[in-house]
DNA sequence: GTAGGGTTAG
């Protein structure tokens, strides 16, 4: 068939009736160049390819097909590999090019660094400095850590350590693959660093964990560079994991001001500072940045109903999902953890298995860890512990540390007998990798409510025996862009002898509403149970820094707090008895949700 | 023709 006759818009000639006259060899490489540019189809790339097989002379066939492979990786790797195995010696461009492929597409990650290997054993080519970046980031997200040490030995012996490129490639793959130890150490060896070299060294900070170190890097960064969309993204993300809103609010503000870029209107910013302003606990503001998006992807929509779970305004999340399929949007994997963890914060069972089906029958969405884990968890909160055993011993997925955990806690919640949580705690320890004293603490909680004192003692001395120190309790919040640190029974911080007083007074408040019973359910400190009881709760982190609030913040303005633990039963009573009294919203986010104190309530009206 | 980006259970 004639390229002509299925596409118009081409001239009706020959296409390339290649001879050996050079200029007119030239001509039809730019000839060529332009039908590429113009190919929009993969049948039509197939039938360039077919017409260049016709009239190509053997002498110069790497060009037009190195350039039809190119092309052909954006339509089929097979077909790409294809046409690649017929080229004679390719040179480094042509694999660096198919390697820049793979590693770009989800199928065919471990292919590119398999043609990674075959290029160096092919022996006819080196490997350049193109090649590592490409390589590299297929070994990210592989998390094909030893892989990727081998590739960093070889591009050291052939010379490309002093590369920038290559160097930003090295911190991105170590940081993805969790090694920040070596991202740093190719980070402070560069002998120059760009931009990028700043901006993947903060991210790698902020996917570790680390909020506090990404900002100082940021603003270290500041002397060198100035911050671009990605930079500013990175703080976004690392604001949202320290529920930093004030810093948020001002990235926030310079991204509004960068008049010059579009990163107002970028979707993934926007959906960043969605996701930064929810988990700061603003989701009035994460919900105006979110209306006012001029475009929204899967993604955006995901941040909000994240966000709207998390908050337990468990109606509205699910409010956002129908939106969304409405808008002809097809939720992923991640949209259904949303809706999970929605349903979940309210309790809400029977929405919680209609939607794990539909995930399954309507929009064939493999269920994963992270979807076990919310519906175990959503059904053993809500007391079918027996259901949420069944899931688990029925789950095709070996079930982790969080859902043995989560049933554990339930067990615990639900008083659901000592053998039970005991069975349970075993295979908590046994799935645990490292010693952790959550369940311990869960223990030694199930055995003092079944008045078991040996077993209480035996579990304190396990603990201590194997050196297991629970995690100390640390909250944080923020007063005039300042974070300030409470960890449990604190008397560091400067104030220590107004909170104190303060404390004190609250306490006398409180306990003259007579709505006021101290509840130990959950002393979570087994050495709680040697002190006064009462002192030992009154001393919990979130209420030192709720009274540092108060003593600090104006009338009417609300207090947020940040809490590393869950919140205890007796400091949700006493929070929600304070926001009444003192007439003060307390917006407190712990280790899974946010709860908004009001007018003497929760929003989670008590289910957490 | 080179590098880097957002949302994931408790």
């Amino acid at each position: 068939m004639l390229l002509s006759s299925v596409t118009p818009c081409l001239p009706s000639h020959t296409l390339f009736s290649l001879n050996n006259n050079n200029n007119n060899y030239l001509n039809h490489h730019n000839r060529l160049l332009d039908y590429l540019t113009q190919c929009t189809s993969f049948s039509h790339l197939k039938q360039i390819h077919a017409q260049t097989l016709r009239t190509t002379h053997h002498s110069h066939t790497l060009f037009p097909f190195s350039r039809i492979l190119l092309s052909s990786t954006s339509y089929d790797l097979h077909y790409a590999f294809r046409l690649f195995h017929q080229i004679h010696k390719p040179n480094s461009f042509i694999w660096n090019t198919l390697i820049r492929a793979c590693a770009h597409s989800n199928a065919f990650k471990q292919q590119a660094i398999l043609t990674y290997l075959d290029m160096l054993n092919d022996g006819s080519v080196v490997p350049d400095k193109h090649t590592f970046p490409f390589v590299l980031k297929a070994c990210a997200y592989l998390f094909a850590l030893s892989q990727g040490k081998q590739i960093h030995a070889q591009l050291f012996k052939l010379g490309f350590h002093s590369d920038v490129y290559v160097n930003n490639s090295l911190i991105h793959f170590y940081g993805t693959c969790g090694c920040l130890d070596s991202a740093q150490d190719v980070y402070d060896k560069m002998p120059e660093r760009s931009v990028v070299s700043w901006n993947v060294m903060i991210d790698a900070l902020v996917q570790l964990g680390e909020f506090e170190n990404a900002l100082k890097l940021f603003v270290e960064m500041q002397s060198s560079f100035e911050p671009d969309g990605y930079s500013l993204q990175s703080v976004v993300n690392a604001c949202a994991g320290l529920g930093a809103l004030s810093l948020g609010m001002w990235v926030h503000a310079y991204v509004l001001r960068k008049c010059d870029s579009d990163l107002s209107d970028d979707v993934l910013m926007n959906s960043s500072l969605v996701d930064m302003y929810c988990k700061c606990g603003s989701l009035d503001i994460a919900k105006q940045v979110f209306e006012r998006m001029q475009k929204r992807d899967v993604t955006s929509w995901n941040s909000m109903i994240l966000g709207l779970a998390m908050h337990g305004q468990a109606e509205a999340a699910l409010e956002y999902f129908t939106q969304m399929v409405d808008e002809d949007l097809m939720p992923n994997s991640v949209t259904f953890v949303g809706v999970f963890s929605a349903c979940n914060h309210r309790g809400m069972v029977a929405e919680g298995r209609k939607y794990f089906d539909a995930m399954i029958r309507d929009y064939k969405i493999e269920p994963v860890l992270e979807h076990y884990g919310c519906l175990v968890d959503l059904l053993a909160r809500a007391g079918f512990i027996d259901e949420a055993l069944d899931l688990v011993s029925n789950m095709p997925i070996k079930p982790d540390v969080v859902i043995w955990r989560s049933l554990l806690d339930a067990c615990c919640k639900k008083n659901a007998g000592v053998q039970l949580s005991e069975e349970v705690a075993k295979q908590l320890i046994e799935s645990e990798g490292s010693v952790c004293s959550g369940v311990y603490v869960l223990l030694s909680r199930v055995y003092g409510s079944a008045s078991k004192w040996n077993e209480v003692g035996l579990v304190r001395k396990l603990m201590t025996d194997k050196g297991v120190t629970k995690e100390p309790g640390c909250s944080s919040i923020e007063i005039d862009g300042v974070a300030c640190e409470f960890f449990a029974g604190d008397t560091s911080h400067p104030q220590t002898k107004e909170i104190y007083q303060f404390l004190d007074e609250i306490e006398e408040k409180i306990e003259s509403t007579g709505c006021y019973i101290p509840d130990f359910s959950q002393a979570t400190l087994v050495d709680e149970l040697d002190r006064g009881k009462k002192n030992s709760l009154r001393l919990h982190s979130e209420r030192l820094a709720i009274a540092f609030g108060l003593l600090n913040t104006k009338p009417g303005v609300p207090i947020r707090v940040f809490k590393n633990l869950r919140i205890c039963n007796d400091c949700h009573n006493v929070t929600k008895l304070i926001s009444s009294i003192y007439d003060v919203e307390i917006i407190v986010r712990d280790r899974a949700r946010f709860h908004h104190f009001k007018d003497g309530s929760c929003s989670c009206m008590d289910y957490w």
